[in-house]
RNA sequence: AGCGAGGUAGGGUAGCCUGGAGUGCCCGCCGGGCUCAUAACCCGGAGAUCGGAGGUUCAAAUCCUCUUCUCGCUACCA
């Protein structure tokens, strides 16, 4: 019965804690967690990952500039993470950490399965070195010839450091591309992967001496594992890798990553995967960016926006359906509280908390039995919201279960309820309150908290994607507060 | 600069692959209806030469060429 097709993996990335968490980090995770609820609701066996890289010289900067321990500082901010996603109602199964031991024994065995291949080798690497920053950059990154960072005199270094022999894949890459049209996901941003793994690609330091603050390169022990490249392996080591559980859910299923990061997960972490003689992940879907007001969200500028505040204000279920409405996944986005409460006071109020008040107050006044065949279930386009969910286009989902609510909503002003009795006013009921249930059970992945309420109003339990059909309605209604509240400006 | 994505009513989007009346959705605006319900809901309407030019075609938002504007990526910044 458990078999390999009914499992699906979904990881986020693994987020760097030199900082707390903010709107981005918040988007990835609630995209990732309806995905991963969705699929529960499908039946199938999910394994949620998220964590946090805890490696590399920025870290230990920052624990150092607060005058801290540094493992005592990303033990901290491990927690703010795990506490902020507990507040956004983020199912995650597992939460991996880089410094965990767990982390450190399959990196090594990673590593190690790389080496055998012959992938690994020892060279120079060649840079810019800002000696008062004791950091290397590369001729992009410096700003007019000089320190990015603190705008001296750079000069040109070489350090030894051992390779990864990324050109060999190049090929192997390009075919993996070719024979998997949706592992590049959003199809906008495929070609501009394709055409420059085609450009040709070049042999990846991964390692490093300067660097303190990480694991250490198995092969030589002088040497510190570069951090993104140890940081992919996150994906292996809360699987255990070569354990049951990773041959059971890997290749994973989706990498949802930032746009950012894209590179490294759609090219280099497949090519590591060849190496070490596994199988690349089925998808990597980059998403946009959200600005603020027009504008780039950034601490300098101070609109870097708090997520528990908001879900503070405005409702964690609130948030959590703006952020996957308001644009389609995979495009950048603006986020403004003037936008969020629009859509809360006219989607989510509206349109939805009102049907189910208006619903359950005709309701209670009913004392008879509840029965009568579906009028309403072709209004449903239940294909429509699965095909859209399987391709990731989430706001496209929600807009289709929203014509279901506005259908319902039609079907009670045109029906008049509340001038009906007996057996007519059974079956308007029976229909309306059967579209509740079913709106509940869609509605349950991207807003897990008022789909509980709203089974609690209705009297009956939460249900698999299998039951949102019509059928008899079993509930026993009591109406409850509202599922949402208008908020003024 | 190279490569990529996109310019559709006041704003935001879908449609483009597989040409066939500008067809849809959300917000905003105007008018009407209703009153069970959170002054919510429903109906109707105004509003677009589908960035610009040229071409293919009986027919182009949709295909081709050119042009213009915007945005993204450019590898060791997690």
């Amino acid at each position: 019965m458990a078999g390999k097709s009914d499992k699906f993996y979904i990881t986020t990335p693994i987020f760097y804690v030199n900082d707390v968490p903010h709107l981005g980090h918040s988007y990835t995770m609630v995209v990732s967690d309806i995905i991963a609820r969705w699929h529960r609701l499908l039946g199938e066996r999910v394994f949620f990952l998220t964590g946090t890289d805890e490696h590399g010289e920025k870290i230990a900067k920052a624990a150092e500039l607060r005058k801290e321990e540094v493992k005592a500082f990303v033990d901290k901010l491990a927690e703010a993470y795990k506490a902020c996603w507990k507040g956004l109602s983020i199912s995650n199964d597992d939460f991996i950490r880089t410094t965990e031991r767990r982390h450190e024994e399959v990196v090594f065995r990673f590593i190690e399965a790389m080496d055998r291949n012959g992938d690994l080798y020892k060279g120079e690497y060649e840079g810019w070195y800002c000696v008062p920053d004791e950091t290397f950059f590369t001729d992009l990154q410096l700003k007019e010839g000089r320190c990015p960072v603190c705008g001296r005199d750079v000069q040109k270094l070489k350090e030894e450091s051992y390779f990864f022999r990324l050109s060999k894949y190049q090929d192997r890459l390009l075919e993996y591309y070719k024979a998997n049209e949706n592992f590049l996901a959003p199809k906008s941003r495929s070609a501009e992967i394709i055409n420059r793994v085609k450009g040709g690609l070049k042999d990846l330091s991964i390692t490093r001496k300067s660097v303190k603050w990480g694991i250490p390169f198995p092969m030589d022990r002088k040497h510190n594992i570069y951090v993104w490249v140890e940081a992919l392996i996150n994906y292996l080591s809360a699987l255990d890798w070569r354990s049951e559980k990773s041959d059971l859910f890997w290749p994973a299923d989706v990498h949802m990553v930032g746009k950012e990061i894209n590179w490294f997960h759609s090219v280099i972490w497949p090519a590591m995967l060849f190496s070490a003689g596994l199988e690349p992940p089925r998808k990597v879907f980059a998403h946009g960016w959200w600005t603020v007001e027009g504008q780039k969200m950034s601490k300098s500028v101070g609109n870097v926006v708090d997520p528990m505040a908001m879900a503070g204000k405005y409702s964690v279920d609130a948030l959590r359906y703006f952020l996957v409405r308001e644009i389609p996944l995979g495009d950048d986005g603006d986020f403004s509280e003037k936008a969020l409460r629009l859509r809360l006071n006219n989607e989510l109020a509206a349109d939805l908390g009102n049907l189910a008040y208006r619903v359950l107050s005709i309701t209670e006044k009913f004392d008879g039995k509840i029965e009568g065949s579906p009028e309403l279930e072709a209004s449903l386009d239940l294909k429509g919201i699965e095909k859209d969910m399987q391709e990731l286009n989430l706001s496209g989902a929600l807009e289709r279960i929203w014509h279901f609510i506005k259908a319902c909503n039609k079907y009670v002003n045109d029906k008049k309820p509340w001038e009906m009795d007996g057996a007519e006013l059974s079956n308007a009921l029976y229909n309306l309150l059967e579209s509740l249930r079913i709106i509940s059970i869609l509605v349950s992945p991207f807003m897990p908290e008022t789909s509980d309420r709203l089974n609690a109003q209705l009297g009956v339990k939460s249900g698999l994607l299998s039951e949102a059909k019509f059928g008899a309605f079993k509930g026993k209604v009591k109406k409850g507060e509202y599922l949402f509240r208008k908020i003024d400006a």
